[in-house]
DNA sequence: TCCGGCCTAAACACCC
DNA sequence: GGGGTGTTTAGGCCGG
């Protein structure tokens, strides 16, 4: 995949959905302030420690760290490092190797410093409480996503400077020998790094709060080096694999020395992370970071729990929406309001409330469409991208021009679906569900501003599927033909995708790393679940009832919710009411169990057990799925 | 590699 | 004849 510094912006459009575009953009205005302040603040604290530095240098007492906080220490160290650039520090020697965990100064500030390490660590560790706890609370609060890689991964580049996790601890250590500069940490700081917080970075966050969390810092070293989240004091060699040791590099916290294999890795690590109080000290803090990750597990487990019960007990009671959750979990919310979603169709944020927000994000945010679409490339394509509709398997359409639909009557970019569902979804949409073919092409104009131009090829198209497609059946009307939908060919024409991978489904299930498939599948499940929730006679197996809201079968919906549950047993062949028997009927009886379901899946059924009236009716208007 | 889904393009027929 | 509508075919791309 090519880096976002090689995109074009038209190419960027294609490859990201509407809502990634306008989280991007917050991003870079959010980045934008998090520089200046950075930069102030780093400023400030230069000078400040500038001073200090100067008093502890006549007084020769450099290296006595303890006598500020960590944070001070941190930054004079930075300072130290600036100024051995400078030559401004005789003291400090030149480096004498690339070790990255050796201590570059003098003998004697190195053995001073030395002896100072634990009580200073102690103190690292103290802080790190504290932040972690800070932390939480804002995560209570709604202003930090829940995820802790996320969390910290996107706010690891809006505090380089903040103390002190394990791994900021390492990075200290690295800057102390000088290896990597400050100046490096500030860039990497402004760096804008897409992959891992698309959604969760700036744009999630208030700018006030984002500003005090940049400053305060986070807690979990986890998030500094999400990848070097193995706890081992150890030197047990694996024949094959090592915790430690992943893709060439070392993952001892804050070390990332590059091994070519597992032999020179061994060597490094018996080297450089010997038992000593250094390693110790590491392992002490990494323990740390486990604890609190469990606490933290265990706090939102519970409350996991507690909303279940509550939910399951009254699924009818709406839901009050968590506006400041919903900013976490999608940038792409900010440009939202009441109007956004006419159609009152899924919110999928709404769920943000729940632990599981931070695995998924808004299904219109980054949905499979978006991660999965691809251009077709047609050397004479019109469209800025052309979107298979495998990829709308997962992705709800309704749901998505509901919360889009501004954007998409005014940006001239393609919608992500097919045109046989945009066809099905203007029809159904319709008050007597049976469109002419004019009004067809109106609502595509209406609609969506890119089917304003290039009449003659989507015109062309859409005329070609309600030929092709036999689920859209043309009546004869009196006002003339008109053309409506037929669910059953629809569903049919529509056989489950991706049945029984096992790596999507694992993706899916732990949405880790894969949130924007995580997220439209929760999109897809909270969509199933709706029409369940609207379609009673689905509920054939009330024993079964939460999971059979997986099964419904609903075109891209059920071939996702297939997904979900088939072990590959499940064919593709059926016909359509065999199908959409079997899928009402066909579970996985060990998965039902609510506690070791994964909570992805939870978040799908309970986010949208409550809905607004107004959206009880339309998906009521839709007799199936909706909403693709 | 094969197959199916999707898209675009184009040709053709029919009707008003 | 022109435009709109509807049908069909072909070729290409892509993912499973």
């Amino acid at each position: 995949m090519m880096s976002p510094q090689m995109i074009t912006p038209q190419q960027m459009q294609q490859i990201l959905s509407p809502p990634q575009l306008q989280a991007l953009l917050q991003q870079q205005q959010a980045l934008m302030l998090q520089q200046v302040q950075l930069q102030e603040y780093y400023k400030k604290q230069q000078e400040q420690l500038h001073l200090q530095l100067l008093s502890w240098e006549a007084g020769g007492k450099r290296g006595e760290l303890r006598r500020v906080d960590p944070h001070s220490a941190q930054v004079a160290l930075q300072c130290i490092e600036m100024q051995q650039q400078k030559r401004s520090l005789p003291k400090v020697t030149e480096h004498t190797d690339d070790q990255e965990s050796e201590f570059s100064l003098s003998a004697a500030d190195h053995q001073q410093l030395g002896t100072k390490q634990l009580a200073f660590q102690q103190q690292l560790i103290q802080m790190q409480q504290l932040q972690q706890q800070h932390i939480l609370n804002l995560q209570r609060q709604g202003l930090v996503p829940l995820q802790p890689t996320a969390t910290m991964q996107s706010l690891q580049h809006f505090v380089p400077l903040a103390p002190m996790c394990p791994s900021d601890l390492q990075q200290l250590w690295k800057e102390v020998s000088g290896v990597p500069s400050s100046e490096e940490a500030l860039k990497q700081a402004e760096g804008l790094d897409l992959s891992t917080n698309s959604s969760n970075s700036t744009s999630a966050f208030p700018k006030a709060a984002s500003t005090h969390i940049a400053l305060h810092s986070l807690a979990n070293g986890q998030s500094h080096t999400p990848k070097r989240d193995s706890f081992s004091c150890s030197h047990e060699e694996h024949a094959s694999s090592h915790p430690l040791y992943g893709h060439g590099e070392c993952k001892w916290p804050g070390c990332e020395a590059l091994c070519e294999d597992m032999g020179q890795f061994i060597k490094h690590l018996n080297n450089e992370h010997a038992l000593d109080d250094r390693s110790t000290a590491q392992c002490r803090v990494q323990m740390q970071v486990v604890q609190q990750l469990e606490i933290q597990l265990a706090k939102e487990s519970e409350r996991l729990q507690a909303m279940m019960a509550h939910l399951h007990m009254r699924p009818s009671e709406p839901k009050p929406f968590n506006q400041p959750l919903n900013l976490a979990s999608s940038g792409s919310l900010l440009k939202r309001d009441s109007e956004a979603y006419p159609e009152g169709l899924p919110h999928p944020p709404t769920s943000a409330a729940t632990p599981i927000t931070p695995l998924r994000q808004g299904p219109s945010v980054i949905s499979s469409s978006s991660l999965h679409t691809h251009s077709h490339s047609h050397t004479h394509g019109v469209g800025p991208i052309r979107r298979r509709n495998s990829d709308k398997y997962c992705t709800p359409i309704a749901s998505e021009l509901a919360q889009n639909c501004e954007f998409y009557k005014n940006a001239d970019v393609r919608p992500p679906f097919t045109y046989a569902s945009l066809i099905r979804h203007a029809i159904l949409e319709s008050p007597d569900r049976q469109l002419t073919l004019n009004e067809i092409y109106n609502w595509f104009t209406r609609k969506f501003a890119y089917f304003r131009r290039n009449t003659a090829t989507w015109k062309n198209a859409v005329r070609h599927n309600l030929s092709l497609h036999k689920c859209f059946v043309r009546v004869e009307n009196v006002k003339g033909a008109v053309w409506t939908v037929d669910e059953v060919e629809y569903q049919k024409r529509r056989p489950p995708k991706m049945t029984g991978s096992p790596t999507l489904v694992k993706n899916m299930i732990s949405g880790l790393g894969f949130g924007s498939l995580n997220a439209s599948y929760q999109a897809a499940l909270a969509e199933s679940s709706l029409s369940l929730l609207n379609s009673p006679s689905l509920l054939t197996s009330p024993s079964a009832a939460s999971l059979n809201m997986l099964h419904v079968g609903h075109d891209d919906v059920s071939s996702t919710v297939e997904q979900v549950n088939s072990n590959g047993s499940c064919s593709p062949t059926l016909s359509p009411q065999q199908y959409s028997h079997q899928v009402h009927v066909k579970e996985e009886p060990t998965e039902v169990e609510e506690d070791s379901r994964p909570v992805s899946l939870l978040a799908g059924v309970t986010h949208s057990l409550p809905l607004p009236s107004d959206e009880r009716d339309l998906e009521e208007d839709l007799p199936t799925e909706e909403l693709e």
